[in-house]
DNA sequence: GTACAGATTGAG
DNA sequence: TCAATCTGTACT
């Protein structure tokens, strides 16, 4: 039934991981409701050379080392002292790099219309994650993962009902190259030249991408 | 121990 | 345009 995503996936360049990435669907479970995003924006943090990397030069802190992992681990970390940022590792172990998830479109009948995870902290506080998730692995763990598609989608329900499915829908899970955007990432000024690498990814005129420099 | 910046956000 | 808010990191 789940078709979690295997390691594989994660375990490949940063740059392809990053525009795949776009169109995935991130799931959540908590307790017995599931929370389900199509993933709309990335950005790649690309190791030790990135100056925007928090593993640049190498660095090796309490707070980033899992940034270190394996492909398809989470890497989460406290921003401005209020917001959480959610990052998935690729590559091998041992290589310092990551895709930060910006903006998911929420899909399930309520949450549709609203951007309550329209960028990386908004989008932590919907789903509920904080450091406990630091090192998750999304190819084994029983919270949190990603699928390829969404068919069916179980959303909170009443008590006394099983539990009922959200239309049949089925959404695509490709984006195609063409409806792909790539920017400058957002935030990171300080990066120089790092700073203008074409390294954020999002959706083409979707409505749920962050704020800042939408189209 | 103390200082300070930061991969943000929402209100004004 | 700006303040909220606090951890990690660098320095004394």
């Amino acid at each position: 039934m789940e078709k979690k995503i295997k390691r594989e996936f994660y375990v490949r360049p940063t740059l392809t991981v990053a525009q795949e990435l776009l169109g995935k669907y991130l799931v959540r479970k908590i307790g017995k409701k599931k929370l389900v995003g199509k993933i709309v924006e990335t950005e790649a943090y690309i190791g030790p050379e990135d100056r925007a990397s928090h593993a640049y030069d190498g660095k090796i802190t309490p707070r980033n080392k899992t940034e270190y992992l394996e492909g398809g681990h989470i890497y989460i970390y406290l921003c401005y002292g209020m917001y959480w940022q959610l990052n998935i590792t690729t590559e091998k172990a041992g290589k310092p790099e990551c895709v930060l998830v910006r903006a998911l479109e929420p899909i399930g009948e309520k949450e549709r219309k609203e951007r309550v995870a329209s960028g990386p902290g908004k989008l932590c506080r919907w789903l509920g994650l904080n450091k406990s998730f630091d090192g998750e692995d999304l190819v084994k763990s029983k919270r949190i993962w990603l699928e390829d598609s969404c068919g069916r989608i179980r959303v909170p329900r009443p008590k006394h009902i099983k539990f009922y499915v959200l239309g049949s829908e089925r959404y695509s899970c490709a984006i195609k190259n063409s409806q792909i955007v790539a920017t400058k990432r957002i935030g990171i000024d300080y990066a120089g030249t790092w700073a203008k690498k074409p390294w954020r990814f999002y959706v083409k005129e979707n409505p749920f991408v962050s704020r800042k420099l939408v189209d």
